[in-house]
DNA sequence: ATAATATATGCGTAATAGCGCATATGTGCA
DNA sequence: TGCACATATGCGCTATTACGCATATATTAT
């Protein structure tokens, strides 16, 4: 598969579009843990779709102590910037309204612009411990 | 999966990448058997991912007579605009050229404007046939 | 009608993807 | 040195995908 199809398939699964949908629309960076409570998903699966679309080349990630923060390549090529631009125009679902939502409500809880949190909800494969 | 990571998905695939590219270069609408022969690929795959492409809404195929003729949609909505046009922003490689140059030679044997033949070349699984 | 032909599709199989779970890795702090 | 914690990863499983092959469908010509 080409460089160029491998991108297109980072961006074929819901879970992945919802993650760059948060990125691109926050100017901050994000940290794992403030995207795993953002998008409700368990821990591992966020790390594992953030690693596809950094080898896609469509994220950065930067290590600062114990949180990695992700964020959309600043000088992304023509090809990747089209890309983004194409994530930018998704129509605002129910979905990725609350989790902009979720993701406000953790922003807040940050210190100095940083997060000094981990993964606050229960961790839900099916929402168990969330109510 | 939402259909925008549908349409993500249907370009995630090398093959339909180089059908997008070929009917995007084109001003012309192009057949499935055309195709075909401009990507020596067999004639069932050809058919498949041109199905998969339609179904995403980034292509449309028109029937007449015998023949149906595919094209990029007239008026595709925004997102698919986009994607569309990162499609064509793909670098040009080898493989690439080498479609556009068959297509080209295929394009020469139409009459009117029209396709009157099939397939030529060997329905290539490796290529037995084609030297 | 029958044959010929352009395109589409069902089936079997091998490869791949995503999830859940458990756990590893690596960093900071006591 | 050892613990706590944020993040990453290996494994097993299931579901989906793509391909090759054969064949079906549909349209034209004889």
């Amino acid at each position: 598969m080409t460089e160029q199809a491998e991108a297109f398939r980072a961006l074929a699964d819901d879970t992945r579009l919802r993650i760059l949908n948060l990125l691109l629309n926050t100017g901050s960076e994000l940290c794992c843990c403030e995207l795993t409570d953002s998008l409700e998903e368990p821990q591992y699966n966020v790390s594992k779709h953030l690693k596809i679309l950094r080898q896609a080349g469509l994220i950065e990630g930067g290590q600062e102590g114990r949180w990695v923060y992700y964020s959309v390549p600043k000088k992304p090529d023509a090809f990747r910037k089209g890309l983004l631009d194409s994530v930018r125009s998704l129509p605002e679902t129910r979905r990725l309204k609350k989790d902009a939502k979720n993701l406000d409500r953790r922003l807040s809880l940050r210190h100095n612009g940083k997060c000094t949190l981990g993964v606050l909800h229960g961790q839900p494969s099916g929402d168990k411990n969330a109510a």
